[in-house]
DNA sequence: AGAATTTTGTAGCGTTCGTTACATAATAGC
DNA sequence: GCTATTATGTAACGAACGCTACAAAATTCT
């Protein structure tokens, strides 16, 4: 009864990503985004809204793709401390394998858009949560399975490792070298190998 | 043989360091810098320069009266550890009370700036090479006084903690409570008190 | 007092911002 | 084929952007 879309929105909205990942909220122009999405402006506004919806949208769809996918991904192939430590590794890799040092959206957008907008800043407080979750269920599992020490607490270290990596993300982002990236990992990780 | 300023140049400079601190650079305008620095717009290009050089200003202020007075202040009250752990405190201490929620000004804009200004990426990554120059001094000087264990590795441990302090400032924009931050710094404060 | 020099306020430059009105094109059901 | 409905492209809206030309005001030196 319509005429139909001339886009994947899917893929229209994965180019949205990267404009935001880039370059930021405010940063990012509407005009800029319609053309690294291959449409126009009007098409932009009728598919998803303003530019705060579509930059919603695109979190969640960073979450998906890149959040989710790599803790569903981890969890499957290793066991919960090896799981813990190659989700580190994998940050470091691909924060420095990134030529354009886009760091991570989450983390990103945690600093420039959360504190001047509550609802936004919630969900990506969410969002962060949901990688704490990820550190604190692996590292209960390696205790119960005798992996790690007794003594290394759960709540604390989950938050620990979620603070280290948005670290590193933030050096990353000056040009920080391999070494120096390893170095804000390595006494943590460490931690989950003492007896 | 000219007329006189007619507004302090430094109080003018700390009013555009919260503008910058609070909102970043690309989100503070021309217009709100010379209303909070209570001068006209052509009284800011005259004095300062135009925006970017403003803001390169206002971070050689911010590090200067925050983070070296900082340093300064905690390294004559503390013995070596006891200044590390105080500085990491004092970082979550004033991140929980701002209720402005601004953060760490070199760490926003290490995400937000850094990354598009190569220049200012430099200085940036400067001043944060500061903060950790101050860790591994007193890392070693804790050594050399038999403060910390001599199986900590003062290269490693000093990033560390640089990227555990930069996590806590992304966790506290977010709007994280105490408990977390503490849970983010307490893993490394132990590493310091394990024999 | 007069000349030289700097600061200040007004006003506006051209550009870009997010957003929308509007007309046209394309599709589905009747 | 006609109608209803949605998608698309053009064009433009008012506002804000960084920045500057210009003249008036204020100060120091001669």
């Amino acid at each position: 009864m319509a005429r139909l879309k001339a886009f994947d929105e899917d893929r229209a909205l994965d180019a949205a990503v990267d404009c935001f990942w880039m370059r930021g909220y405010e940063a990012t122009s509407v005009r800029g985004l319609a053309e690294a999405m291959g449409i126009g402006g009007t098409s932009l506004y009728n598919a998803y809204g303003d530019k705060r919806a579509l930059f919603r949208r695109s979190l969640q769809r960073y979450a998906e793709r890149s959040m989710r996918e790599r803790i569903a991904r981890l969890e499957a192939a290793h066991k919960p401390k090896e799981a813990i430590a190659a989700f580190v590794n994998e940050i470091i890799d691909r924060s420095l394998k990134d030529p354009d040092r886009k760091g991570c959206l989450l983390v990103n957008s945690a600093l420039d858009v959360a504190p001047h907008d509550a609802v936004i800043g919630k969900v990506v407080g969410g969002y962060l949560d949901e990688i704490r979750t990820f550190f604190r269920r692996n590292i209960e599992a390696a205790r119960m399975a005798g992996q790690v020490s007794r003594r290394i607490n759960a709540e604390e270290m989950s938050d620990h490792l979620l603070g280290v990596i948005a670290g590193i993300r933030v050096l990353a982002r000056t040009g920080a070298r391999r070494r120096q990236l390893e170095g804000v990992a390595r006494p943590a990780l460490d931690l989950l190998e003492t007896p």
